[in-house]
DNA sequence: TACCAGGAGAAAA
DNA sequence: TTTTCTCATGGT
């Protein structure tokens, strides 16, 4: 089946989410860095998680990535242990913090063109395709569309997609279909997140699912292809 | 008790 | 190349 992801039909859902859910104000965090961290913790992890690991690294001054690196890393994974996977997400982002800093943070790589620094950041350990995404349109505000499982789920069950796709053609076709609109890109990848936690969660039934066709209470059933 | 959550990477087939 | 397994806490 070929991917039916026209603009027209694109942006349609997105006027659907946005009268639905309003503007989301994304990402969730008061700092480039405190972004990057967040994508990096919130990898197959409830949010609500991610935020009390994000509250202990707040309460030893280490959300900064000279600081974080300076932790030793049982204590970062003693901060870390609420988010889940912690050993593993202490060396992930020890390793994402010494990319950084060897680049000149922010500072620099605010600089780099967006293929390159999208490159640069699938190099890093425990950075994949939907985690350096995250990176590149909240913390960097690249015209990236972030491809996860619920935008996955969601354009399956639209019968706009099969959902066996891989990242990268469906992330190809949105972005093709929409054009470079890192603002567009960056509500509408939060009113999909919004969309299946608050709406499906509260509201099973999805009677007044705003979304013709949506069924969106399947959105939080079994995955439908790998994230 | 069992399942799931805003994935990624290594190992096995 | 594709599929399966591992990493792990907290909410429902």
């Amino acid at each position: 089946m070929s991917l039916r992801l026209s603009g027209t039909r694109l942006r349609q859902l997105f006027q659907g989410l946005y009268r639905a859910h309003g503007p989301q104000h994304w990402w969730p965090g008061d700092s480039p860095f405190e972004i990057m961290v967040g994508a990096i913790l919130t990898q197959n992890t409830a949010w609500t998680n991610v935020e009390r690991a994000i509250a202990n690294l707040m309460a030893v001054d280490a959300l900064d990535a000279e600081r974080l690196l300076a932790l030793p890393e049982a204590q970062l994974a003693r901060c870390l242990r609420p988010s889940g996977y912690f050993n593993l997400k202490a060396r992930r982002l020890r390793a994402f913090c010494r990319w950084y800093l060897e680049r000149g943070g922010q500072r620099r790589l605010r600089y780099w063109p967006t293929a390159r620094l999208r490159q640069a950041l699938l190099a890093v350990p425990g950075i994949g395709p939907e985690t350096a995404d995250d990176i590149l349109l909240y913390a960097f505000g690249r015209p990236v569309f972030v491809i996860d499982a619920y935008t996955r789920r969601l354009f399956a069950r639209l019968g706009w997609i099969q959902g066996q796709e891989d990242y990268e053609t469906l992330r190809a076709a949105v972005e093709r279909a929409l054009g470079a609109d890192a603002r567009l890109y960056n509500e509408y990848h939060a009113l999909i997140v919004r969309h299946a936690k608050r709406l499906c969660r509260t509201r099973p039934q999805c009677g007044d699912c705003p979304l013709r066709g949506c069924r969106a209470r399947d959105l939080n059933g079994p995955r439908t292809g790998r994230a």
